[in-house]
DNA sequence: TTTCAAAAGATAGCAATACTATCTTTTAAA
DNA sequence: TTTAAAAGATAGTATTGCTATCTTTTGAAA
């Protein structure tokens, strides 16, 4: 059995749908090699125009800058990441046991690349780790933010959040929980590999070190100990 | 009675040392002035010239390139954050108070200017949260880190991982639960402002927020959730 | 089979960026 | 008074991040 996903990506992100043609798949292709190899700074279009073997123009025709072909792979990886989330907790009733396959999934560092013909998930994954932040630290948030541009982000984020609700109702700070399930994975992951200091795992230099830090931090978070019998450190 | 702290730098920073004159002040303020209201991409040092009254190339003889001057106002702020955090936790026993005054420094949103002349920290912590993860995402980040350009960033991460010790010198994930309040406490602030459906407080909107967050965040996860007797956490 | 619009290809051009280089003038300490 | 370091002035260059325009190819409807 064979089985494409194609995720459905906002029309803003692009002028031209890349996944529709030839040349637009090479362009996502060789666009993932790239930034993947030299970073997203050093990365331009006629660089990409000559990797996939076309004309810079016809790059400006499918993207309108490198911004938004990078919005463009980071929302396609979060997409893909709420549907790894969604496959992989299916079956599974059990809320807490959901919450740590989620830790899980996000925690891991890609390594197949099986999804899609033209997009290299374990590369997209690195990608995503080193410059995914950059999608959003930008003068142009809020206007992207109105584009809905944030909207896969955002959904994996409120799709964790409800689990972590499902585990307990009363926890005050599903969504901030969340996003930090998120964002941690991949900054410990980085400060791992590459300032290493800044973790506890210098030694160990895998993702289940990862896991078994936000799984403990996430859970004790949950689980209410402090949640009300004691006084003192709450806001009400 | 009037102290001025100056934060001494690592020489690889910069070519020449912009405290040392004038016209390095004048370098080092209106580049905060310009990255804080253009953002870093769109700042230049042709522009930095203008609105210090000086040419490019006098720029060019303080610092390398744009991403140095970057690094260096982010680790001026991380060095001055070890000394708030210093400063006021000095006089404080209790591990479990100075952890919390630790989280309240840290998930402020800066407000005063007060710590030196020609830095201004509010706009400098500005800077940090938007721009602070760029300093570290980049090609180059196993060789600045060579030069020990993130030492600033490592010392204050050190710091508050031996006061998590001192609270539970069982607990395994000092410098990643550390890290983490650091990181956090900017991309929460972040998102409590730009993207606000990502945190649980899109309408409070203030740091007090994003402390309540972290302080029972970072406490349930020393405190370890199965040992719920302590009542001691609070600090009022 | 023709035809015709959309996509791709080929060039050209331009203002801004990120530097480097060099020469002259100012300044301030020895 | 000298002199070296800093600053100022100016010029130049390769690259970047686009826009524009004209031509050729292609594939699907008439």
């Amino acid at each position: 059995m064979k089985l494409t996903v194609k995720i459905k990506m906002n029309e803003y992100l692009f002028l031209r749908d890349p996944e529709e043609s030839e040349t637009g798949k090479k362009i996502l292709k060789h666009s993932i090699k790239l930034i993947h190899s030299h970073g997203f700074e050093a990365f331009t279009f006629k660089k990409l125009a000559n990797a996939a073997v076309t004309t810079e123009a016809v790059v400006y025709r499918y993207f309108e800058n490198k911004h938004r072909l990078l919005m463009y792979i980071v929302s396609w990886y979060w997409s893909w990441q709420e549907y790894m989330v969604l496959f992989h907790t299916n079956n599974i009733n059990d809320p807490e046991k959901k919450l740590k396959k989620i830790i899980q999934i996000l925690a891991a560092q890609v390594k197949d690349d099986s999804t899609t013909e033209h997009i290299n998930e374990r590369l997209l994954y690195e990608i995503v780790m080193r410059e995914g932040a950059k999608a959003y630290l930008t003068r142009h948030v809020t206007e992207d933010n109105k584009h809905r541009l944030f909207k896969p982000y955002k959904d994996l984020c409120a799709r964790i959040a409800s689990v972590i609700l499902e585990c307990n109702p009363k926890y005050k700070f599903p969504r901030s929980l969340s996003s930090t399930i998120i964002e941690m994975s991949h900054i410990q992951n980085f400060f791992m590999k590459y300032l290493p200091s800044l973790t506890d795992f210098g030694d160990i230099k895998n993702e289940a070190a990862t896991f078994n830090f936000l799984e403990k931090l996430v859970f004790s978070a949950i689980t209410g100990n402090l949640s009300m019998k004691n006084g003192g450190v709450g806001v009400k």
